[in-house]
RNA sequence: GGAGAGAUGGCCGAGAGGCUGAAGGCGCUCCCCUGCUAAGGGAGUAUGGGGUUUAUAGCUCCAUCGAGGGUUCGAAUCCCUCUCUCUCCGCCA
């Protein structure tokens, strides 16, 4: 959510630079709610102010033994005329709020105009795609060819977009995990976590999943609750610190967490259908990082580093995008995507997305920490990504390390984890 | 699933319709005292929001004692619903 003393004094700034997202800021309705809110927050805090008064001297005289009856009648009328107060002020709060949590973030000032992806801009690249001596195969086919992989059995099981995996193939993809969060936890600083993969709506619109994006989560069905499953580790990691405050010397507060992430993928049908790329579940190593104001752009720059560096010791190409106004998330003010080489594809693919959110998700979580200059508690800012997306990087390991007759040699850096297996 | 008990500030803990945003203690901060250490004395110490202000500060008002409703002129205190925690029994990886 963005700060509401925004939309009151700097409203036209604010909606100038909504605008490069394509969203158009309704002023004029922002305006009359806002002018309405004011209104009826003044009655009613009046209204309060002389009941309590009234209240205190009725109590004072009742103990002093006066006759309270003449306090009595003159505030006969009031308990009605404030539940109505409170009842207008409720209801205009209400609405103010409901438009201010559906409003996304202001992109930061880094970020490049445009309108979808087509205006993305690469800043560099690392790596040089193999060149093959034969026609590299897609994941799909390797996978399924060395028994390692089965969707058909996953359709049976549950439906569609979804896989089975078999033998050193399950193994690779759990050695995957391990490398990342043992790297990212001994040599980048992170606090290994676990957390809950079903999360309550709190928590989702903590983080901004909620109230917008619903048909994109999986909801358990239950009349006593409404949970969701986690569409990211994002969503219980940086809910670890809503409504807290922390010391400066919290920050920055580095976790890296693995997850199985559930998406309903509602909206991308006919989409990267074949295969591992887009699936309903799938596992996920997630870097967060809830840091001092002025420390999270530099933060954002040292996240996308440290899931770069799994690229790098997996010596996999890949290029980093910097997402345009147009196409980064609701919640985020900048988004860094690591995108990988995949010859079966002959493409780059994202497989990480690093973005910083300032106090987007802060303001929702009521996270905050104690400034030591001013001694208040402010804000903090978050910023989170991928480190990396498993199913992804496991498809880019089979694709790129693929060899001729088939089989697939394993990363050097994935030695210690594979028990000895050195080819597929 | 059954039977009980509970939820108050950073922590412990009083409070049982009015002067309680909340005693007391601990902790923490600042000051004084003490040649180290220990001890002692004093002051301060919740969060969010509104108004005022160019903005801080200040001033002022409102809200908050797990959450939401209700009763009342007035609720931490009474009533209802919900959530969570603890104890015992049952079941269970």
């Amino acid at each position: 959510m963005l700060d509401p003393k925004r939309f009151r004094d700097d409203l036209e700034d604010t909606a100038r630079q909504l605008a490069r997202r394509g969203v158009s800021l309704d002023t004029t309705l922002m305006n009359n709610l806002e002018s309405r809110r004011k209104a009826a927050q003044m009655t009613t805090q009046e209204l309060q102010s002389e009941r309590n008064a009234r209240s205190k001297a009725i109590g004072k005289a009742k103990t002093s033994g006066e006759d309270i009856q003449p306090i009595l009648d003159e505030v006969s009328d009031l308990g009605d005329k404030l539940k109505a107060a409170e009842q207008r002020l409720n209801e205009v709060q209400g609405e103010l709020s409901a438009l201010l949590m559906s409003i996304p973030n202001i992109p930061h000032g880094s970020v490049p105009d445009g309108a979808n992806e087509d205006d993305n801009v690469e800043i560099r690249r690392w790596g040089e795609p193999r060149e093959f001596d034969f026609e590299p195969r897609d994941h799909v086919d390797l996978g399924v060819d060395n028994g390692g992989m089965d969707f058909d059995a996953a359709v049976k099981i549950t439906g569609s977009r979804f896989v089975t995996m078999n033998g050193s193939i399950a193994r690779l993809h759990r050695a995957l995990i391990q490398f990342m969060l043992d790297l990212h936890s001994s040599e980048h600083g992170y606090t290994e976590v676990y957390v809950p993969y079903i999360v309550n709506a709190d928590s989702l619109r903590g983080t901004g999943q909620l109230p917008k994006f619903e048909e994109d989560l999986f909801a358990l069905a239950n009349e006593e609750h409404s949970y969701y499953l986690i569409p990211t580790a994002e969503v219980p990691v940086t809910n670890l610190v809503r409504d807290s405050i922390l010391e400066a010397d919290d920050l920055p507060l580095k976790r890296v967490c693995h997850t199985p992430c559930f998406r309903s993928e509602a909206g991308s049908y006919g989409k990267d259908t074949r295969g591992m790329i887009r699936q309903h579940q799938f596992e996920k190593v997630e870097l967060v990082q809830v840091v001092k104001p002025d420390e999270s752009m530099t933060a954002l720059d040292e996240l996308t580093g440290h899931a770069e560096r799994v690229l790098q010791l997996l010596e996999l190409p890949y290029r980093v995008v910097n997402l345009c106004a147009g196409d980064i998330g609701f919640a985020a003010q900048k988004t860094l995507d690591l995108e990988v080489w995949l010859p079966g594809q002959g493409k780059y693919r994202e497989i990480s997305s690093c973005s910083v959110f300032g106090d987007f998700q802060a303001r929702r979580l009521k996270a905050r920490w104690r400034n030591p200059d001013s001694k208040r508690p402010e804000l903090v800012h978050t910023v989170n990504g991928s480190g990396l997306a498993i199913g992804r990087t496991l498809v880019a390991v089979l694709e790129n390390y693929q060899n001729a007759d088939g089989t697939i040699s394993i990363p050097t850096a994935l030695d210690s984890y594979m028990g000895g297996i050195t080819t597929l």
